[in-house]
DNA sequence: CTGAAAGCGCTTACAG
DNA sequence: CTGAAAGCGCTTACAG
């Protein structure tokens, strides 16, 4: 039942002509003559002739192979990057392979080992929220197999990125608010741990600063995973307030949409009441009631960026060139939670 | 700056040993002395020898390599499904590439293509809403190269297959309409072509039949994906009747999400005036307000079955056993969507 | 324009 | 318990 596989070899003897000179042919290499090609080519389509592609890799010492490691691919943020990435991959000739560290830095070392082996051309990695240093991926930049970061990036040695603007969207977001009118705006924030966390409140701090209004730190709420759960429990803190925030920026969507179900339950109007801004762009902005006013954060774009800057890489080896840090542009997507649907 | 990287050969000279003994010595071959292994072992060690994983699949012409198609990874399902997956291939030593068919029967005709070429040991598949035919995939059976497809499986042909079981699982949502007391159930349907909606009707009528209840053809709406807006248009075409139905099973869980929005914004109560019941187990199902019931699907699941099967079949090849076909259990959900919560 | 030959880095059947 | 040798299926520098 199961056929010996067609070599180049077979195809040579068939046709009485070199292996090399077949390998030209399928190759379209400009020295065979186009006779040849196309007798090579009918043959190969006739007898079914696949190249074998890990024979080819092994001798030519490329796969077009990238891996990609992610948190999980589960988190729709990293399946919307990966789905970039595969998207300009395949176009290029290239494929992905996909590890999850599970946001375990053992699990991260594990999987940047066992990229050693030559499997892949170049990785795109998201880190773990427990990696603080990355001596783990210093190994690839010797070993000359180029990496490209995105979302959560290194802090510790200068690396190919891909990010947004954390501080300007979160800056965009807050400014947004207070052209609306809002003048006692509260904040929930991701892990301080987090780069980008740490600047989404810091563009929140500026723009309240630009704005002359005051930053009230009791409605700065923090929380660990920016989770629903934990939105529902920074909403009712709110509502314990004397006087509630009347403008609140969530560090992302999940919050967002728990502060705004935990108010309406309660009573509170928004965007009337307080209005609401999340940030991520999640599906479901586009299906709470109201909408929810967001940053969208251009995951598939971050992917289709980090795919082409891997990609270069791998292709043109420039001596010169170090790193490279490609910030990508964010937009405020206005909906009703901050603005009164015309409806 | 970029180092040659260590050969078993430079292990060999290294330790006057020769490259087969290294080989086997790191391979932990039972005919090898403990005092050799260690020594070697500590060696490779010290030169941080990684083995070269593409030469070892050429030679073995194993791969440890699982390919991956679906329609799309961005979708929450596939995603979730491949998670599953990688999981299991990950704890059992293997990669996992991921290759998107976008829905495109062309595009999967090329993944199917590109994966004739030895770089996987084994491939698991969703087909693409556009494939009737799976001629493109008859070729890895001869080739020797398993299969497993899940969710969207073929019809013409015998395949390894991990499902859910659609008819019971729509008779199991529908029987729970009827026992809260629902007397006139609507079903907004996937499309006809595909096997899995079809099922759920008729699981949905199986129902109604035997608790002998009227099937009101004009309650069972038709869309083309099951997506948001078209569920929103069906709950509009559900407002127009004279009489509303007391009780809807949606195929998916989408279109009762827009149904739930449309309704409550017409005073419509739920569950009291109807009682919705979805499929798949989204996240949203449980952020909607009234939370939704539903079926859970069992994705993550269905992608751990689906590797499990896959690397049984690629390490102890039976030749008697032409395909097996694994079907999963479900469980209903049951939130608010139909019974009051009891807070 | 085509071919002969070497070699990529492993693994393994065979020999001792 | 260890080694010599062959070979997996390509690609490519060299020769003609």
């Amino acid at each position: 039942m199961k056929n010996r596989r067609i070599t180049l070899k077979d195809l040579a003897k068939d046709l009485n002509l070199s292996a090399s000179t077949i390998s030209r042919a399928l190759d379209n290499h400009p020295a065979i003559s186009d006779a040849t090609k196309k007798k090579v080519q009918r043959k190969a389509e006739e007898l079914g002739f696949i190249p074998n592609s890990i024979a080819s890799s092994f001798r030519t010492k490329k796969t077009k192979s990238i891996g990609i490691i992610v948190p999980r691919i589960d988190i729709h943020f990293h399946s919307l990057v990966i789905s970039g990435i595969e998207d300009f991959a395949y176009k290029n000739g290239y494929n992905v392979t996909i590890f999850q560290s599970k946001d375990s830095l053992k699990r991260e070392k594990e999987i940047a080992k066992i990229l050693q082996n030559r499997m892949v051309d170049g990785i795109i990695i998201c880190l773990s929220i427990e990696t603080e240093k990355c001596d783990h991926f210093k190994k690839f930049d010797k070993l000359g197999v180029p990496m490209v970061f995105y979302d959560r990036v290194p802090t510790d040695f200068d690396a190919n990125k891909i990010v947004i603007n954390d501080f300007e969207s979160a800056f965009t977001a807050t400014e947004h608010l207070i052209k609306k009118g809002c003048k006692r705006i509260g904040h929930i924030a991701g892990s301080q741990k987090t780069d980008i966390f740490k600047a989404r409140l810091e563009g929140f701090k500026a723009a309240l600063q630009k704005y002359k209004l005051p930053i009230h730190q009791d409605l700065i709420l923090q929380t660990k995973h920016l989770g629903y759960e934990e939105g529902v429990i920074c909403a009712k803190k709110y509502l314990e307030f004397s006087e509630l925030p009347d403008g609140i920026f969530c560090a992302n969507d999940y919050t967002a949409v728990s502060v705004i179900q935990v108010f309406r339950k309660h009573g509170v109007k928004i965007p009337q009441d307080v209005a609401i801004v999340g940030f991520s762009n999640y599906p479901i902005s586009k299906i709470i009631e109201p909408n929810l006013t967001t940053i969208n954060d251009c995951a598939f774009q971050m992917g289709e960026s980090s795919a082409k800057l891997l990609i270069r890489h791998i292709e043109d080896k420039d001596e010169f060139i170090n790193s490279e840090s490609i910030t990508l542009r964010t937009n405020l997507i206005i909906r009703e939670s901050t603005q009164l649907s015309n409806a």
